[in-house]
This record gives C-alpha cells, structure tokens and sequence, in this order.
DNA sequence: TATTAATCGGACAAAATTGTCCGAAATAAA
DNA sequence: TTTATTTCGGACAATTTTGTCCGATTAATA
C-alpha cells in the first residue's frame, strides 16, 4: 500500500506528536529506536517532511523535530503521503492504466474509486493529534 | 497498490477471458499486444497463474492460454491478487509493523481494517467473466 | 573561541522489483 | 519424421526502492 519510507514518515511523525505535546524535541537517533526503524533511511525521510513544512526542524546541540501544538490537527495523514509517495494512490490507476478515467475506464475503475474514496476521505480527516493520543494513553504501538 | 506483475496479471487474465468466451485461446504475444504489456514478463506472469490453476496453459503449435466457461465465474479477483502479490495487501499492517492486530495494533490499525475490508469484499465479489463482460460491450478498456 | 551535538545533503551500496534472452520441452501439422 | 510454433524455466540485466556513510553546516555551551 505505502511504500517503507512512508510507512516510517507517518510512524516517526505521530511519535514526533506524542513527544511535542510534552514539549521535548527529539532527534532522529530517539526516533529510529523508537520506531524500529533504520536511522539514516529516517532520516531522509524526516527531511522530506520538513521540507514540505509538516514538521519542524532545529540544527545544532539541543536540536531535533518538532511540531506545533497547532499543526497537529491541521497536519492530516493524506498530506504526509502525498509528500513522500505523492500522489499516485489517490489517482493512478489500479490496474496500472496511464490514462483512465470515466471516459476511457479500465474493467476495474468504478470499483476502485470506491475504494480510493475511502481511504482517501480516512487519511484526509485523520490528524497527527488524534492518532498521538491513543500512543499517550497506551492503546496502540509504534514499533514490533 | 498491486505490484505491475499484479496488474499485468489481472490484465491478462480478463483479455483471455474475453477470448474463451468466444472459444479462440491465445498467445503470450497477443496478449501482451492487447493489454500493453512487456512480453517476457507478461509471459512469467501467466506461468505463475497457471501453476495456481487460474488459467489453463497449451504447448505447441495452436496453443495458448485459455479459461474454461466454468472457471471465469469461479475465478475472482482475490485470488489472482493472492497469487502473485501474496497476502501481505489483505494481513500486513498499514504502517508496516511486524506484529498489529486488536490486541497491539498501531494507531491506524481499526481505520485500515474498514479499507481492507471492503478492498477485501470488493476483490472477492468481482468475477473475471464480469470484468469481460464490460470489455465485450466496448465499456471499458485495457491499455493506455 | 573551541568543542560538541545535531540536521542537511550528496554519494554510494544492497536488495527487491521489473524486464530480457535463450535453450528445453511439448505438440500440431506438413 | 521433420518442422514450426508455442509455453516453460533458468540465467541474466536494468531500474527502483531501501538503506548506509560521511563531510558540511548550524548552533548551544563550556
């Protein structure tokens, strides 16, 4: 579905979240272990993320990630999916089709826009925030 | 979403459904014509569906690949999906954890079980002959 | 000011996926 | 029986994705 290094965007962003709204920033090493996931690799996927202005980053001793109490529930996880594995999820086609549409659809078109239309309507109306508080609370996990 | 031997794959299968139905069995290099597809390896993917039992398989001379009536019905989606993408698209955890389930799940864990499910109900309701049929009456297409 | 700890970014390496080639086996037909 | 045409299957090649390394840059602090 998505791709590893999305799959570790949206892991170390919710994580990021978590640690946030405790008011510590945190560096990429902490996340990796956190994550379980490969530290470098994590790291040219968090600066794709600041790049696009999702989170936030800081040089220097003291420095790491971070994200604003706000950007948490304005940051959706359609927007972090769309700047790491753009936006072929939401329109390519399934069956792999370089043009179709409603036009000229492929067998399997009507069917999959279902499909798409819900996850795109869950990645779009789910925020940082929501998921950070079921980690809070000990509901859900991030790693294993 | 589905690997490319996946949509080559499902592809394939509905041209040689559309082409049974009509009792005329066909080759790897019709097929591809048809579908658009890189020939050696639209080739290794009908191997593949073959040793599964999806598609029957001639050798020699007026050989080909063909589907009996009976077969096309029988025949869904899920299944040429599970043959060559395995089943990590209908058990594997969204954000790529090893171990996610009701128990200790990652926090998009219940919002990726509705997506799957109905991914899941769609892929296993949908019948090649069905997927034919659009094609046959010039609804839909299967390449560009 | 020097040291230290952090991200940034480019080059490189490994692994997986996608794609190609070709000889072997099968079989229909001349 | 020979030839021609097809799938089968293994080896190989190219591309993409995943993962690593390291020097440059930034900035806090001793």
């Amino acid at each position: 579905m998505f791709s590893k290094a999305c799959e570790y965007g949206i892991r170390a962003a919710v994580y990021i979240t978590l640690q946030s709204l405790e008011g510590r920033r945190v560096s990429v090493n902490e996340i990796a272990e956190e994550i379980d996931s490969p530290i470098a690799f994590t790291a040219k996927t968090l600066q794709l993320l600041t790049r696009n202005d999702i989170i936030k980053s800081v040089k220097g001793p003291t420095g790491g990630f971070e994200i604003d109490r706000e950007e948490m529930n304005n940051v959706k996880l359609n927007m972090i999916v769309k700047a790491i594995d753009g936006d072929k999820i939401f329109k390519g086609c399934g069956l792999g089709l370089k043009e179709c549409n409603a036009n000229k659809p492929c067998p399997l078109h009507d069917k999959f826009v279902d499909i798409r239309t819900n996850l795109s309507k869950m990645l779009g109306s789910t925020s940082l925030y929501e998921l950070a508080m079921g980690l809070e609370v000990g509901l859900t996990f991030l790693k294993r």
